[in-house]
RNA sequence: GCCCAUAUAGCUCAGUCGGUAGAGCACUUCCUUGGUAAGGAAGAGGUCACCGGUUCAAAUCCGGUUAUGGGCUCCA
């Protein structure tokens, strides 16, 4: 005879099994509507789940992300069931819930169009009008198998085969639906009531690229219409941070045919760039680091010895000359390891930092080319330390503390942080792995971060940290990386003196902050929806005359900035001032200094800001000495 | 690379049934000298991404290529 505790505390004895619904029917009607799940000991179950023994229970509605998430899952189904009405002979796979939404994979003889995917959203509102219940019946594995076997459905006895025979599986059905699932799914589908389908793809079935691809179609769906259309809008707002589109607004950059994945830089996108390159330099130059730079193009012989030629060649631009091969740098560090090796280095050099803003070209695959974020030409701020085995941690977790630090100055503090362990296709001993992938994880431990395991992901020569910053639209970039390396070094040989005389291998670390200048600008971009704050603003300020009459005064004020290292223009143009302030307001300028009779009389100027902030009148000293306080 | 979509003026976009292209902004010239987010008028501007096909006739229909967008796979 259970007693049900509820979260508040309270108990409910019942001389008899009861489901989750009844629970909820017995605490009130409400909510009994409202109630689309239960979690019982913890596990989330459906709402016609019997309870026998005592336990605890908390009943799930659309307040609860768990019961959101039931919705999302249950929205996938009524997807699958309205494709399967429209498309009798597509064939489902599987549909799980994501980020705000859900998606199903079917496979089908034609692609659906735009067309087909409206028809299908407008059925899944019909089927939802229709109230089915959804009903959980259990089935053996087998016998599971054979049944969606003799539905046609083959994508769906293949996952369930997977599965270990003595599992009894769960379906659902809704109408004449009905689908393999773990659930739990909602009572009724008329708790569906607010979904969108968003978008289609292909996808590979089982995630893999040597399988057929399948066809994906995206959808979200909320509790209620209202946070559907908040979603929408908020989705169409972060649409307006892209980097690509205000990269044109500004006048930052362009890409274009010729050289697809390259970017042409523009004055004012390559001042930031230039801003952000200094602002590194100095962190380096702080941090004992020495800057190198190092050839564009180097012997085909070169990659083949370190590795890369064997691993990337596809990716890798070569080019030849005079019967000579040679490769456009991927990376930087075979050039490093030259610098390193040119003289004979000493323990004493160690830990022996180079740094280079190093331009690499890979010939990433067309269809993952993304504006800034994923170039084919890009500027690593890249290095690597040479060091013992004994230096390894600290200087690992040196560059765990500098990389936050830069990312705070930046603006960042949601950073993911995931530890890449050995991929299948590597070199090096397992005894190298072992000590490479302690070193980092210890660090990581040691400084208290939490961070994700990512087994197998790892670079061919060493395990990494990686540091991950999130687009507008929550798409996950990696930035920062730091990876520690037994084989690069004695691949290339690298060597040096120990204290005993005799020669060892350096330890290399290869990392970067940033990762490539172009993704962070392009993050950067979207994360201040262009509103650079004004050390990174490409013209910090921009200073405007009401009349002619005030062009002279403008003309020194601007020059004046300028000596000072401001980065100011001037607006002498024959235009009304409310213009002029509306332009250089979209052109995103920090600061505005307006300039009209009484400013000249008085010899000040006025100031008001990109967010239309009017700070009054004020000597240009005074604004100068504001502008400097301006945190970095 | 794979699936789907898209490509028209510097930018943002219309363009019906196949009949040689249109708007707003920007640009040029003129008027206007105006105090905190768009003053007015006139003018100029396009081999409709590229290559080929169908047709009396193609921005429009068909095929291919390239690039871009959204995903998938990949990312030293």
């Amino acid at each position: 005879m259970p007693a049900i505790t509820l979260p508040d505390g309270s108990r409910k004895e019942f001389d008899h099994p009861v489901t989750v619904a009844a629970v909820a029917e017995s605490i009130g009607s409400g909510l009994a509507k409202a109630a689309l799940a239960g979690r019982v000991d913890g596990d989330l179950v459906d709402t016609s789940f019997a309870i026998h023994d005592d336990a605890e229970l908390e009943i799930v509605t659309s307040k609860d992300d768990a019961g959101v998430e039931v919705i999302r899952h249950s929205a996938a189904h009524l997807l699958a069931q309205a494709v399967k009405d429209l498309f009798p002979t597509a064939q489902v796979t599987i549909g799980p819930v994501i980020e705000d939404g859900f998606f199903y994979d079917f496979a089908y003889e034609r692609s659906f169009t735009p067309e087909d995917l409206a028809a299908i959203e407008k059925r899944m509102s019909e089927l939802a009008a229709k109230n089915f219940d959804v009903e959980r019946t259990l089935m053996e594995r087998d016998e599971a198998v054979t049944f969606f076997r003799e539905l046609g459905e083959d994508y769906k006895a293949e996952i369930i085969e997977s599965i270990p025979a003595d599992q009894q599986l769960s379906l659902y059905r809704q109408g004449d639906f009905i689908d393999l699932c773990r659930g739990p799914h909602v009572p009724n589908t008329a708790h569906l009531k607010a979904f969108k389908l968003t978008k289609m793809a292909g996808a590979y079935w089982r995630g893999d690229s040597s399988n057929e691809m399948l066809q994906r179609i995206y959808g979200t769906a909320w509790p209620d219409k209202k946070s559907l259309k908040a979603y929408l809008h908020r989705i169409e707002e972060a649409e307006k941070r892209d980097h690509r589109k205000i990269g044109k607004q500004l006048d930052f950059f362009h890409f274009q045919e010729e050289a697809p994945g390259m970017v042409f830089w523009h004055q004012k996108g390559w001042t930031l760039y230039q801003a952000v390159e200094r602002y590194i330099r100095e962190k380096c130059e702080a941090a004992g680091y020495q800057e190198v730079h190092t050839p564009q193009v180097l012997d085909r012989s070169l990659w083949e010895r370190s590795g890369h030629w064997d691993k990337f060649h596809d990716m890798i631009f070569a080019t030849n000359s005079e019967n000579r091969e040679y490769a456009i740098k991927p990376m930087n560090c075979p050039g490093h390891i030259q610098i390193f090796n040119h003289a004979l280095r000493s323990y004493r050099d160690l830990p022996f930092k180079i740094a280079e803003f190093g331009v690499v070209h890979r010939n990433e695959p067309s269809g993952t080319l993304h504006g800034l974020l994923r170039a084919r030409r890009f500027t690593q701020d890249d290095a690597h330390i040479f060091c013992t085995e004994a230096q390894l941690q600290r200087e690992v977790g040196d560059l765990i503390d500098l990389t936050f630090e830069v990312y705070r100055e930046f603006g960042f503090d949601d950073i993911a942080i995931a530890l890449s362990l050995r991929p299948e296709q590597r070199v090096g001993s397992e005894v190298m792995w072992d000590k490479a992938e302690a070193a980092l994880e210890q660090a990581l431990k040691h400084k208290g971060l939490d961070f994700v395991v990512q087994p197998g992901e790892g670079a061919f020569y060493g395990p990494k940290i990686e540091f991950t910053l999130r687009d507008c639209i929550g798409r996950v970039w990696q930035c920062g990386t730091v990876q520690v390396d037994f084989s690069m070094p004695e691949r290339l040989g690298a060597k040096y003196v120990t204290d005993a005389g005799d020669r060892q291998v350096p330890v290399m670390i290869h990392r970067a902050i940033l990762g490539s200048l172009e993704r962070f600008i392009g993050i950067l971009i979207e994360h201040h929806a262009g509103l650079l704050p004004a050390w990174l603003a490409p013209v910090q300020v921009a200073v405007l005359s009401i009349t002619d009459e005030s062009a002279e005064y403008v003309g020194k004020v601007t020059e004046t900035l300028k000596n000072q290292g401001v980065r100011a223009e001037s607006d002498l143009r024959n235009e009304k001032i409310g213009l002029k302030i509306r332009e250089h307001t979209l052109q995103r300028i920090p600061f505005m200094l307006i300039i009209g009779e009484r400013e000249v009389a008085n010899s000040t100027i006025a100031v008001r800001t990109r967010g239309g902030e009017d700070l009054g009148s004020m000597s240009l000293d005074d604004f100068v000495g504001r502008l400097r306080e301006v945190p970095a």
